[in-house]
DNA sequence: TACATTATGTACCGGTCATTATGGAAATCA
DNA sequence: TGATTTCCATAATGACCGGTACATAATGTA
């Protein structure tokens, strides 16, 4: 049903690219957070009409799952790579510095299309909210099992709270997010990941 | 013109408390943020009608504003105190266990009143951003001139990088927030902390 | 009592929201 | 060619948004 690479299409081919109207849409989300950006919005960078929109993604809950998706395969790919070093520093130095060359990227948006959305807003995204929260905790949990495989291997000292570690390095990077987003510059920026690997509790 | 307290009031007397209705709407923009706040929540929780919040507060933006100078005076006035610590490790030592002690007060919501309406929505909030934002950069930057000075008075380094300090910091206490308003437990940001001050560079 | 002033409740305004029904054009198949 | 399928564009839907006229009620002053 939905794979269709497969077959020959019948009728008329699409005559956008999904691919690029999923990347520009992602860029509206990004930008403007999942209530903030309207159809109009959405359908004006994506070069589509509302009815191709839909028949194309769903709706618009379905869309913005699919830019999240994306988002996370091309933007979040340092995070699953971050958790490949050695030590649990090396994990700390990857996310940190792996956070702060995304914010400078002067092409992408700034700020952090997780963080945006997992704010409390209107009562229709709550949905949404739970969503994002939920990808969260994946991460988070991924962190927490590295720190505990690094504690047994004697990476971290045995009495290292693994639960306050990571919700420490998880607040830090939600920090620099929602600087990031709010127009910090970008050395300023430098200085607090600087600070933060100074601060890191481990060799 | 303000101020009507001396006179005695000329016309029909105002039938409900002004300062509970902003409490109640304080409650209102802390859980939802200005843009999910809708005037029937305001108007609901306040326990009045539209052209009452109207005649009594201005618009919607006006009213905002108000509950903001509301949250900075009663919520955040540990803050100001924290800046009064003797040394730069007791100010963070308050900073941090300050936000933990407002998490953990059950009455309240959840989250930070300025980080919730600091992060990008529609295009008609765009004002309302910032506000919140210039208020955050005057907190930012009292937390820089504390540093400062507590490098003239050998309490820090003399090497300390102020900016990046205040900038991790700060990183900390919005990651704190957006963890405590989504739903993280008591006992996690606790550690959170500790393992913050445990961390923190200086005695 | 008469008037000015202020607050109140009802009911409504124009505008925007996400979503979809309708209809015609265009591209594939047999 | 004819049938089928999917496209695009227009515009309508119902719900909700922030903001207001309007008439009425309650106070002060004269």
């Amino acid at each position: 049903m939905e794979i269709t690479a497969c077959h020959v299409a019948k009728g008329r081919p699409r005559e956008f690219d999904t691919d690029s109207a999923l990347t520009a849409a992602l860029r509206v989300f990004w930008t403007k957070g999942y209530e903030g950006a309207s159809l109009s919005d959405l359908t004006e960078a994506m070069g589509i009409t509302r009815p191709s929109l839909y028949a194309a993604f769903g709706n618009k809950e379905a869309l913005f799952k699919k830019t999240l998706d994306l988002y996370q395969r091309e933007k979040l790919d340092y995070m699953g790579k971050a958790l490949d070093a050695p030590t649990a520093r090396g994990v700390a130095e990857r996310l940190l510095t792996g956070a702060l060359e995304m914010q400078m990227s002067s092409c992408d948006p700034k700020g952090c299309m997780g963080v945006i959305n997992s704010v409390a807003c209107g009562t229709e995204a709550e949905s949404i909210r739970a969503e994002v929260l939920q990808r969260g905790a994946l991460v988070k949990q991924g962190l927490i099992d590295r720190f505990e495989r690094a504690k047994t291997e004697g990476d971290l000292p045995g009495d290292t709270d693994v639960i306050g570690l990571t919700a420490y390095l998880t607040a830090l990077l939600q920090g620099i997010a929602l600087q990031a987003g709010s127009g910090t510059s970008c050395t300023d920026l430098k200085a607090l990941i600087d600070t933060s690997l100074s601060c890191w509790p481990s060799k």
